[in-house]
DNA sequence: TTGTAGGCGTTATCAT
DNA sequence: ATGATAACGCCTACAA
C-alpha cells in the first residue's frame, strides 16, 4: 500500500493541509513543525506529493510538450533537430521544466485531451497529419510553432528565403557553368530521389524548402539564370545517401553541373562524396554549397561552404517563448548567414 | 470555462459513465450512441478526457521517464546518446508511449514523488547526484538501468571490458611502439585534460570507463606491456577538442606513441586531427583506435578503426525492458565488436 | 445497455 | 499558525 499525504497527516496528528504546506509552501507554517513533518515523511518513506494529483488540482504539470513533425527517432538522428532540442533543453534545465516528446502519431492526439498533458507546446515543424493541428488550435495553452506558421499561434522561423538567396548569389560569383539544385521535401509524398519535373510542388507558405527554392531561384533570376525543373532534384529526407544519389544523377547529366546548391548539409556531404568517387575535385571541378551548418560541415575535408542557421539559438528562443520569458514580439525570424569555407 | 465530461453528459442527457465509455471503452455501448456522443463532443469542442484526471484515476500516465545522467543538452549533442534515444523512441513509437526527458537536476526529484510522473523509468547512466538513486530505489514502478547497475533493478550494459580488450589486442598486432591511452571520465571532478598520474580514479564498478581501462590494461598486461599512469590521459567529456588536446600532449612526449587507444570516437577523431596537424600520417606514423562506432567514424578519412557498441539496439532493448516486453533475463549484456577500418 | 456514486491524492479557501 | 472541507475531472464497481 502506498503512502499518501493523508496517511502522513494522520500519523502525525496534523491536518492534510499542513502537510501539504510543509512540502509546497514552507512559509505557511512554523519551520519547527515543518522539520518534524519532513522528518516523519523521511522515516515512513513518503516521497512527496503525488505528481498526478497535484497536477489535477493545480491545473499545471511542469511539463512542456514538444510536438515533433517526424517520427520521434528522426529527431534524434538529424543533427539539425538535435541541435534545436539541445537549445530548448538548455532553457528548460534552468527553469526546472520537463520535456515531453510527442511524435506526430495522430492516434495519440485523438484519444484524449491534448491540453491537459502539458502546460504548453512547442510544435517543431508542420505535423504530417493536419488533424493534429486542429486539435492544437482548439487549445488554450501557450504554443509556439517553429519552422512554420499557424493562424493564431506565435511562430519562430529563420529567414529561409534570404539564406538561400545568399547561397545562390555567392555561388554565382564563383562559376558561370551549369547549376543544379538538390532540394529537400519539395514534392509531397515522394519516397525517392528524382527530378521535380511534372510533379506538384508543396505550397510555398507551408514549407521551409519551398522558401529556400524561392530564394535560390530569385538570385538566379536576377542573373538571368533561373533553373528549369529538370535541373532540380528532390530528396524526401535529409540523408547523406540521398544526397549522394541525387548528385550522381546530376553529375551524369549534360552539361555537367559545376555548382550544386543543396538544401541541407547532409545532402551536400553526400554530394561531395559522390563527386569525389567520380574523380572530381572540389572546388576546382565542382562547387557545393550546403544549408544548416551542422558540426560536421566544419571539419569535413574539404570543409563545406554553407548557410548557417542558428539551431541552438532557435531552440533557446522557442523555449523562452512558450514559457512566456520573451514576449517582445509575437513572431520571430532569425537571420541565416553565409559561411564560406572550401567547397565553394 | 472548459468543458468536462460531465458537461457533455448533461448536454446529451446521458450519464457521465456512458460518455466516459464512449471515449475509453467503445465496446461498452451501442455504436449508435457512441457516434452521437462523439459527434456532440466534436460540435461542442470537447477534446476528450482530461489526461491528468484520467491518470490520477487510473494510476497510469502512458509516459515513460528517461532519467539522463548529464544535463539534458548533453544528450542531444553526443551521438552516442542520441543513437540510444533513437532506439528507445523507435519502440515507444510503436507502443504509443510518450517519453519524458528527466535531467539529473536533484531539486526536481526532491520536491515531489518520483513515482507518479511516469509508469516506468529508464535510467541512462549513473546520475550525478546519488540522492536521485535513493529516490529511485524507493519506487515501485519498473525501472531499468543502462550503462551501470543498481541493486534491485534490471540492468542493460555492453561488455566494456571485452570491447576494450579487443581494441588493445588488435592494436598490439599492428605495432611494437609506445602506446598511450586517452581515457574518458577516469578521474572524478576533473575539468581539464591531464595525465592521470597521482589522481584518484573512479571505482571500477561504477564506471563504464574504468571497465574499459581495465580491458585495455589486461590485454597489454598479457603482452607484458601494461601502461604506467603517465601514459594515460583523462578527458572529462567526450569531445573532439579534448581528444585533440590530449593527443597533442601525448604525441609531444618521448618516445612518441605509435598507438592511441581512445575511449570514444569523438576523442579519437580529435586525436586524428591533432596528428594530421603535426604532419603525421595515419596509420603509418600513428595508429588510432576509437570506441563507440559513431556514424562519423565510418565516413571520416581515414576511416576510424573502433569498437562498435550497438547503441540503437541498446535503446530498443531498454525500452522493451521497461515496458515488460522482454522478461527473459533480468540483466542483459550486449556484445561489443571490433570494426577494423583504416586508422589501425 | 445505461446510470449512480464514491474516491483517486492534492491544494486552495475559509475558518479558527 | 493550523485545521476542515470542497473541489480538480475522471473511471469503475455495482446496481438497475
Amino acid at each position: 500500500m502506498r503512502l499518501t499525504l493523508k496517511d502522513l497527516a494522520r500519523e502525525l496528528g496534523v491536518s492534510t493541509a499542513t502537510v501539504s504546506n510543509a512540502f509546497s509552501r514552507p512559509d505557511q507554517l512554523s519551520s519547527e513543525l515543518r522539520e518534524r513533518i519532513l522528518a516523519e515523511a523521511e522515516r515512513l518513506g513518503y516521497q512527496g506529493p503525488n505528481a498526478t494529483a497535484r497536477s489535477l488540482r493545480r491545473g499545471q504539470t511542469g511539463i512542456i510538450g514538444l510536438v515533433l513533425a517526424d517520427r520521434l527517432q528522426y529527431n534524434f538522428e538529424d543533427p539539425v533537430a538535435t541541435r534545436f532540442l539541445h537549445g530548448v533543453s538548455e532553457v528548460f534545465d534552468q527553469q526546472n521544466i520537463n520535456m515531453l516528446l510527442l511524435p506526430s502519431r495522430s492516434e495519440f492526439y485523438m484519444g484524449q485531451s491534448f491540453d491537459s498533458l502539458a502546460d504548453g507546446y512547442i510544435i517543431y515543424g508542420p505535423p504530417r497529419d493536419s488533424r493534429i493541428l486542429d486539435k492544437v488550435t482548439a487549445r488554450r495553452k501557450p504554443a509556439v510553432t517553429v519552422d512554420f506558421n499557424l493562424e493564431g499561434l506565435r511562430s519562430l522561423n529563420i529567414d529561409n528565403y534570404a539564406g538561400a538567396h545568399l547561397a545562390a548569389s555567392h555561388g554565382l560569383t564563383r562559376t558561370d557553368g551549369q547549376i543544379a539544385i538538390i532540394g529537400l521535401r519539395l514534392v509531397n509524398g515522394a519516397s525517392q530521389i528524382g527530378r521535380i519535373s511534372d510533379q506538384p510542388l508543396n505550397s510555398p507558405e507551408e514549407s521551409v524548402s519551398m522558401r529556400r527554392l524561392d530564394g535560390y531561384q530569385s538570385a538566379l533570376r536576377e542573373a538571368g539564370r533561373e533553373l528549369p525543373p529538370e535541373w532540380i532534384w528532390n530528396a524526401p529526407e535529409s540523408r547523406y545517401e540521398l544526397g549522394y544519389q541525387a548528385a550522381r544523377e546530376a553529375l551524369l547529366s549534360e552539361p555537367r553541373p559545376e555548382l550544386l546548391l543543396c538544401m541541407s548539409d547532409r545532402l551536400a556531404l553526400g554530394a561531395v562524396a559522390a563527386a569525389q568517387d567520380m574523380g572530381l575535385m572540389i572546388p576546382d571541378d565542382l562547387k557545393v554549397i550546403g544549408f544548416d551548418d551542422i558540426p560536421t560541415a566544419a571539419y569535413q575535408r574539404p570543409a563545406l561552404t554553407t548557410i548557417h542557421q542558428p539551431q541552438h539559438e532557435k531552440g533557446r528562443q522557442a523555449a523562452r517563448m512558450v514559457l512566456g520569458l520573451n514576449n517582445r514580439s509575437r513572431d520571430i525570424v532569425l537571420e541565416a548567414r553565409l559561411i564560406v569555407r572550401d567547397s565553394c
